[in-house]
DNA sequence: TTCCTAAATTAGATTTAGTCTAAATATCAA
DNA sequence: TTGATATTTAGACTAAATCTAATTTAGGAA
């Protein structure tokens, strides 16, 4: 669990460290962009933000760090419908999971304790350490006025 | 629950009038293919290996039946670490879900029927009908020898 | 503190997955 | 059988992400 940029400074660093990979500029800056986004972003998004605050940073190096961010537990990377990976903070006990309409593109977004028991569960049974997941359901609106398109797109 | 091919067929048949699509020999072609791979496997890889064994359906139609035959449940799509989307046939009661190592790249498929009830549960409460799911847990290896690179990448 | 080497960064080229286009073809309701 | 229109097609296009090779930098060693 990440509570704030204070905590995902150190744990960043640590986590670099730990690696032999090097503490630079670029990658504190990274995080500190990914962590000023109020909901969840794509790599190339951040990077133009990044530029447009007058960043520097170069759009492989967000990529690269966004990766490593990802890999220390800091933000959750998602794949929706095979849309460009998006991240978000990982801040809290329960990270969200996600219904997703096939017909409307509608993402409705939930809370579940009980799918990180079972997470728990299966880690333990495999000999895996979970950093966060990704819970995502697809199916359709059950009623069509609240389907935005109802088309077969 | 989708058993087998003639099975298979029956659904998206019914699927494509239900919709008023049209059911095309082009369509069946991708769905006989998609059934005959053992594996998961992308739109790409079934548009090569369709062309290999001498079909001339198009990349753009191999793309847009993948697509529909998702929609009509017989097949999962999966977006692995940001990776191209895989498809998998679903078929029996269980849709299984899958744990990646950040470090190794590891893949782990695992059954979980609880999943399968959280899933009705939260659909219910959203007015929201399943087709199928993906729940992917991001972790590492707790044993390094059994992580493969146990690098940086 | 300075030096040195491997790691990191960079701009921009490249690759790749996937989508789009407009012409040709095929489905299926009437 | 016919005709409106859905589908298919090849290939162009787009966008996300990765790669490249030159340059810069971090941080351990002296």
């Amino acid at each position: 669990m990440v509570f704030n940029i204070i905590h995902a400074k150190q744990i960043f660093t640590d986590f670099l460290r730990k690696g032999s990979y090097r503490v630079t500029s670029e990658r504190s800056e990274v995080l500190e962009f990914a962590f000023k986004q109020v909901q969840h972003f794509s790599a190339d998004e951040l990077f133009l933000a990044m530029k447009n605050e007058g960043s520097n940073v170069s759009r492989a190096t967000v990529y690269n760090t966004l990766e490593l961010l990802v890999k220390c537990g800091i933000l959750s990377k998602h794949n929706f419908l095979g849309k460009e990976s998006r991240y978000e903070k990982n801040l809290g006990a329960i990270e969200h999971d996600h219904l997703i309409c096939v017909n409307c593109g509608k993402i409705i977004e939930f809370d579940n304790a009980e799918i990180l028991k079972i997470q728990e569960n299966i880690c333990e049974k495999y000999g895996f350490v979970a950093i966060n997941h990704s819970f995502i359901t697809y199916g359709f609106c059950k009623n069509p006025d609240e389907c935005k398109t109802n088309g077969k797109d």
